[in-house]
DNA sequence: CCTTGACCTCAAGTCGACTTTAAGTCGTAC
DNA sequence: GTACGACTTAAAGTCGACTTGAGGTCAAGG
């Protein structure tokens, strides 16, 4: 496959593929002329690179988990503390589902002397969250 | 208060609480010499700004939704909007967790023979999510 | 053969939300 | 009255994950 074949499939554009090819989170199998040949197993690196995005690992932590090869250094204690933070993300998005439900809802003018929407306010605020859409 | 105070009350440094004024975020009622002096008022306001943040808006989008004032500019929909966005996204990251508790747990040599894994792996990968942890 | 357009490289630019730095001001405790 | 430390400003720097731009190569189709 060239590169066009491995953006189309993976919806990934070419440029994040040279990009994560030069960061050594995937590789090519060769060169035709000076173009790129990627095996199709690529994809399959590529959907867990996805999962490792979607939960919040930097790049840099998957390629270390990931490896140069095919998929050694896995810390299962790692993957158990992300997926205990991801709860806590959870939770905390939920709370901020329902504040602003609350919100678009409730036709009062001051959400704030609404015992609910403060409590929801307070739990959705607190806490290091990245960003979610 | 002055500015050490709203930090401590708030949690935020006080770079953040003068850089969100320069954005109109937030206002301080006035002076004290040349140091900045705030209402209390200033602290609800800024946990809806956390509200918002972790919401996923823009700080744009929340100078825009609080107005300079109040809390006029609030378009329902908007809100509405991206409660929607936001059970996407926790959909996406309870499939994300499962994922990683299961390839913590499951410890065959190749999750990818394991259809389990498989299906949560399409599920988690895709979408357009920025970051949640 | 020759054009064309998809591919290539490398360096620099972008974006959002802050943080840091350098240089300066000033209220307060001694 | 003076030293100190907390505050001030404006501008520049940071971080991660890409994207963009300029200038070049080359495989394939006509």
């Amino acid at each position: 496959m060239d590169i066009a074949e491995v953006a189309k499939r993976s919806g990934l554009p070419a440029s994040t593929l040279r990009f994560y090819e030069e960061k050594g989170l995937i590789r090519s199998i060769g060169r035709h002329g000076l173009r790129r040949v990627f095996n199709a197993n690529v994809l399959e690196r590529l959907a867990l690179i996805g999962l490792g995005r979607t939960a919040g690992f930097s790049l840099d932590d998957i390629g270390r988990m990931l490896g140069p090869k095919g998929s050694p250094n896995i810390d299962r204690a790692l993957l158990l503390n992300k997926a205990d933070e991801l709860d806590r993300t959870i939770q905390q998005l939920t709370a901020t589902r329902d504040g602003l439900r609350h919100a678009a809802a409730c036709s009062a003018p001051s959400h704030m002397e609404c015992p609910t929407f403060r409590r929801l306010l307070g739990l959705a605020a607190s806490g290091g969250l990245k960003g979610a859409g």
